[in-house]
DNA sequence: CATGAATGAGTTTTCATTCAT
DNA sequence: TATGAATGAAAACTCATTCAT
């Protein structure tokens, strides 16, 4: 029986530190510029035993996606649930991000950059997640136009839009890779006061607009 | 003469057919999901005439980086120097930028998106030209701080960062390919004037904030 | 364990299996003249196994250089510190060499001319080995004038390279494949007598010097 | 008229010109590791020219070989024609290659090693000219074993060989690359002097043979 | 489960040769 | 003649995937 419950954990060890593996190699060279012997070497392991728990490179690929998108998907959608001011769920949607990737930078920058840029994402179910995620900040828009904190004139689905661009380029890419990596350590937590700042009265001073 | 000049007129026609063969290539696929075979067939030669005119795949890539980026830094460091409002200098920059993507679209994502997000970006010289746009932009956002219009608590590295982010999201990947090429004649422009928008003024109502 | 000593010998029987169907391929077209594809289907693997096994083309060719370039140095090196004449000494290598040629043609003749010849033998470490034979054939022709066996007159290097070129001739190229494959069993050994012979007391008959 | 006959003498010229180019690009990296275009940039002139000249890339390479393997062969034969020693008749052969090799190094190569030891060349009419230089060689010692200048026990066949491997490998590949390229003007003469002086008394003293 | 040998389709790149100008 | 654009066969090399052990 020990040895049952052992081998079961072993499964889903093994696939999590595949995953894991996957993570770092496909941060470091992307997804086609990576090889499957490449997240093999990085968790250790053998090439043959990825396809022990995994179809093939691309269902790699597609896991990492479908267990973590949900996770940014549910807090949208909960702390939208739960109520609040707009600023308050910026700051939980932001402070999510940025914690996330201050704690696993390349998992946050495969799957928001990775799958969401690569050229087959349009042919994938992934891209309904993707649409569920625009339109959860869509409706947060949308709820603060009814409120009164939003204007008028704002477009919700292109605020949700421009909110996500800016979440993306601060924890994906280049910006990431050299900016965020600096020695201050409140550069994380300023750079996401910065999104929710601009997001909701931009860089201006009030009078000036 | 006659010929001499046509002949040299058609080694750079032939050079510009086959970066506009790239550039929808690339576009549609990737850089590396794409194959030398597909630029060639898209130009309507034969492959191995590529070699002719670049050194190797890669060299068509960093040829439409080089050939294009530029243009976009002499717009941000020309509007900066003729002075004017924020306002009018974030107006002429998105303007640019979407006004190309209606032009190109297929160049301007792959110039933003495919060699600015590649993991080997940093390697290159490409990585220079970046870093001078974001200089370009914080250089503004930081003048404009000492003209009062932004607000001394902005750090003009990260609005610059941001600004880039919005422009990205909305020009490249999914969102321009799928959001942006509707029926709506005017999402463009609206798309454009909300970037400005949010950056100035952010989304929230004046009093709110 | 027996398992792993069957499965790391086989590793080595491949690579062996390789080397040896590289060394018939090149023998018959040359190195610039094979393909990879002929190397493997003349060992009956496929062409992508090859790559398990070596790095690239050129390194199969090194491989062979080095793994038996080093088995006639040591010959040259142990006749010469075990003493003896010279006449001994020549038999002794040109024996050698005309032995492993019988055996093992193709090898020989990669080996000596294909290495050897190449225009880019200079660039590669194969220099410093060839060179080391030389000079283990000069110090034999150079320790033999101090034993008055060798004339006074005679150049110890020039004499080192003459003797490489009888050997070389004869063993290569040409000669090899038409002449000494000839139904005469005797001319093998001749062939080895011929050069001593020559070396150590020319053509001429010895008043008529 | 004068033009006719300067583009008649052009036409050799160009030839001559891409020969020669030829020489010292085939020398170089040798026949295969050569691409056509070398020769003609080495030359000064197109590509596609060469086409007008020669029929292929091989072509210039027989070309080579067929114009001067011819003198090679003369000097041989004539030089037994007129009689004298073997001596004698060694020193002509032997000083007239290292006199050439003086002049045209590259020629010299290319001819002896390049052709030569090509694995095509078996499949020639070249063989048809190097077996008859191997036979006018072979000539010259059978004919001075009638004389009583040559031992009787030597093979006349086996004594051309061995003649034409001393002279090969001084004058070409490594040696002659490195060895005979040095400072010392007087190493091309003592190494000529050298083969005579082996082919006939081999390096021995008199009474020690 | 684990390993890595084996396969071969797929890609990049080279380059001899042709041919329009 | 002279040029070099154009072609495409050919070759090196890669790597996802399979499968025997």
């Amino acid at each position: 029986m020990a040895k049952a419950k052992k081998d079961s954990a072993s499964y889903e060890d093994r696939r999590r530190q595949l995953l894991r593996a996957a993570t770092v190699v496909f941060a470091r060279g992307g997804y086609l510029g990576s090889r499957v012997g490449d997240i093999a070497r990085e968790a250790g392991l053998s090439y043959g035993l990825v396809y022990h728990y995994f179809e093939n490179k691309e269902a790699i690929l597609n896991a990492l996606f479908q267990e973590n998108w949900g996770l940014v998907l549910k807090v949208v959608t909960d702390v939208h649930a739960q109520g609040g001011t707009l600023r308050h769920k910026l700051e939980v949607i932001a402070g999510f991000l940025v914690e996330a990737w201050r704690q696993q930078p390349d998992l946050v920058e495969v799957v928001m950059l990775e799958v969401v840029r690569s050229p087959k994402f349009l042919e994938k179910a992934n891209l309904a997640a993707f649409l569920e995620l625009l339109a959860g900040l869509e409706a947060i828009f949308a709820h603060h136009k009814t409120t009164g904190e939003v204007r008028d004139d704002v477009d919700p689905k292109l605020a949700a839009i421009l909110l996500l661009g800016q979440l993306e380029v601060l924890l994906t890419g280049f910006v990431a890779r050299q900016f965020l990596n600096s020695d201050d350590p409140t550069l994380l937590d300023r750079s996401r006061d910065a999104v929710v700042s601009v997001m909701l009265g931009g860089v201006a001073v009030p009078s000036s607009t």
